[in-house]
DNA sequence: TTAGGGTTAG
């Protein structure tokens, strides 16, 4: 079906000539385009033996299996079953074996409810049986049952050994305790038995660019480079993605670089890297040249390599090349997955091509398991950004039925949205239902509900709400106090306003320029003019400089307040920053114009940034300008 | 037999 669906799409596109340069960045020529390279690249792709990674490892990993496959979680039961019927029982090694195995499928509650049975069965532990059932804790965040097998340990008398402690470091990151992971670490150096491994820096170097603390984790490899234990690979990709997801590019080439001269050679994981990098900078020339890279080194893109190429062509509005590229996929035997089909989803949701984005849908249903929560939320997304209230609510409800459970992300969309259509009371009904089905709600979540209830005039309810977040301890951002003090605004609680405002150094926050402005525009509604001219020069002082949108509020306001004297040094001031007045205020301005009520030296301000000056034009011209945008 | 790196959504 998509297949079908991709062919009659590409056929209409593909013949076009291409500009890449949504971004504004490094656009290559049409006759040159990312498109034919990638088409170029393919076709040598074609011409390559079919399938080498894959056969590879089957060639590899057969002769080493000892144990029947488990592909999922009810091979898994029934292997187990028959293991424990065996007489003589299998080894506490062929148990490991086991568990092991079915821990690489991420059924961790499978793993642990098998060793409570195996403890029933009086089968030993041993170190090893004990780390896997810590892992399997740590996926399930649960550290304070990790905790309890690394105090079983002592009681058994065994000792952790690297794999115990990596383990630990690992789990403590998947719960962002970083200060804890490297806790444990400096245990490990301090303590001289148990040394930390690559794997160990590695783990601690993943949570390290985790934080965003890309100098701490370049520094931890700075440190491997001193001792014994060098960086390897993994070490030197982790560094590499926590940079191109920074937008540092080049710093992350220079690592490429240097990982090369120390004789590391890259793969296919440290490609799709840079690759992701350079594709979300619009780079297309650098995107380009590593694909060639790639080839050159005989290392061949995978479903990721891929799906970062599906992508990127849809978030580019290229729904159809995207179509093209998991087409080569299917072609060349790539299945593609769920993160390249959700992404190939969004590209159509993106271009309000519902219907296909819904196709792409039941094509996922119809591969069994490959619908997970996450393509739930694009689509659900897709319906709320072209206001199909009735399809997202309608998937929702789907979504339960088959199991999957909405996340924070599904509620925050739809509450978002229902607020954003003026169903206020939908919204507040999900913000419910999300809390009764465990789903507790975030500072995002309090913000998008507030910001509803404040722009809906209900700023009561609203400060009724704001207090049950603070009950929570959930800790108000500044996006929450903006939003608190337009909402008073709004309600002419000009004074309650201007009091909240001047409450946030002393909450440790810091207003950024919408806060500003939106206290601006309050001070201007209530009539205090002369405040809010005071303000647009305090924050500037403090290093905040106001943007188009602030000057147009402020001109507006005093154009309203009829003080239309300070008005030309304004626009004066606005124009000399590079800022220019949007249709509204230029229909004010030019308003005053016609009625010779402003000075006519701004006639040739207003020439200068080209406007018509001709109302019905104006009119016209008219945009639907959103705060948001600037 | 046990531990670390890459692609998707608000």
């Amino acid at each position: 079906m998509l297949k079908m669906m991709i062919r009659t799409t590409t056929a209409a596109t593909s013949s076009s000539c291409y500009c890449w340069n949504s971004r504004g960045m490094n656009c290559l020529h049409s006759n040159s385009s990312f498109l034919v390279f990638v088409n170029n690249y393919f076709a040598f792709f074609h011409s390559q033996p079919s399938k080498p990674i894959k056969s590879t490892r089957t060639q590899l990993e057969q002769p080493k299996r000892d144990l029947p496959k488990i592909t999922n979680v009810e091979d898994a039961f029934n292997v187990f079953d028959r293991m424990l019927q065996m007489r003589p029982l299998p080894s506490v090694v062929r148990f490991n074996k086991f568990l092991g195995q079915v821990a690489k499928l991420k059924h961790y509650s499978a793993v642990i409810s098998f060793y409570n049975q195996m403890v029933v069965s009086r089968i030993g532990h041993d170190v090893c049986i004990l780390t896997i059932l810590i892992n399997c804790y740590c996926h399930l965040n649960q550290m304070g049952f990790s905790l309890s097998v690394l105090g079983k340990f002592f009681k058994l008398g065994l000792e952790p050994n690297v794999f115990t402690f990596t383990t630990l470091i690992n789990g403590f990151l998947l719960e962002n305790r970083v200060a804890e992971a490297a806790g444990i670490f400096n245990k490990m150096i301090a303590g001289g038995n148990c040394q930390p491994n690559v794997v160990t820096y590695g783990t601690l170097v993943k949570g390290f660019c985790m934080k965003g603390n890309n100098s701490a984790a370049i520094q931890l490899l700075r440190k491997m480079e001193e001792g014994a234990c060098k960086p390897d690979l993994v070490v030197y990709s982790t560094i590499i993605d926590s940079l191109c997801k920074d937008t540092l590019v080049d710093d992350a080439l220079n690592f490429f670089s240097e990982m090369m001269c120390k004789g590391i050679s890259p793969d296919v994981i440290t490609y799709n890297s840079l690759l992701n990098g350079v594709c979300k900078l619009g780079e297309w020339k650098e995107a380009a040249r590593l694909l060639n890279d790639m080839v050159g080194k005989n290392i061949f893109p995978d479903v990721c390599t891929f799906s970062v190429l599906v992508d990127t062509f849809c978030k580019e509005g290229m729904a159809g090349e995207a179509e093209g590229v998991v087409e080569m996929m299917i072609e060349r035997d790539i299945e593609p997955d769920r993160v390249t089909y959700n992404s190939l989803m969004d590209g159509y949701c993106l271009r309000g091509e519902m219907s296909k984005a819904g196709k792409v849908f039941k094509l996922m249903l119809s591969k069994g398991s490959m619908v997970d929560v996450v393509c739930c939320n694009t689509l659900i997304n897709g319906y709320c950004k072209h206001k199909m209230m009735d399809e997202a609510m309608m998937l929702l409800r789907e979504m339960t039925c088959k199991g999957l459970v909405p996340d924070i992300v599904t509620y925050n969309t739809l509450v978002d949205s229902c607020c954003k259509v003026g169903k206020l009371g939908d919204a507040q009904q999900l913000f419910s239902e999300m809390q009764a089905c465990g789903q507790l709600p975030d500072v995002q979540t309090y913000a998008i509900l507030l910001d509803g209830l404040c722009k809906n005039q209900q700023i009561s309810t609203a400060i009724q709400l704001f207090k049950e977040m603070e009950g929570k301890k959930l800790d108000a951002d500044i996006v929450i106090y903006t939003i608190l003090i337009e909402g008073l605004c709004i309600a002419e609680k000009i004074e309650s306003a201007k009091e909240l405002f001047c409450s946030l150094s002393s909450r440790g926050l810091q207003p950024n320029v919408r806060t500003y402005t939106i206290m601006i525009n309050g001070l201007c509604i209530g009539g205090l003019t002369s405040e809010a001219e005071k303000l647009l020069i305090e924050m500037e002082e403090k290093g905040c400089s106001p943007n188009g949108w602030t000057y147009n509020v402020i001109i507006r306001g005093f154009i309203n307040n009829n003080e239309t004297v300070t008005v030309t040094g304004l626009i004066q001031q606005m124009v000399e920053k590079g800022f220019s007045a949007d249709a509204w205020t230029t229909e004010l301005i030019v308003d005053l114009l016609v009625k010779d009520k402003v000075d006519p030296a701004l006639l040739p301000l207003m020439q200068k940034e080209n406007y018509e000056l001709n109302l019905p034009q104006l009119k016209l011209n008219r945009s639907s300008d959103h705060p948001n945008k600037h």
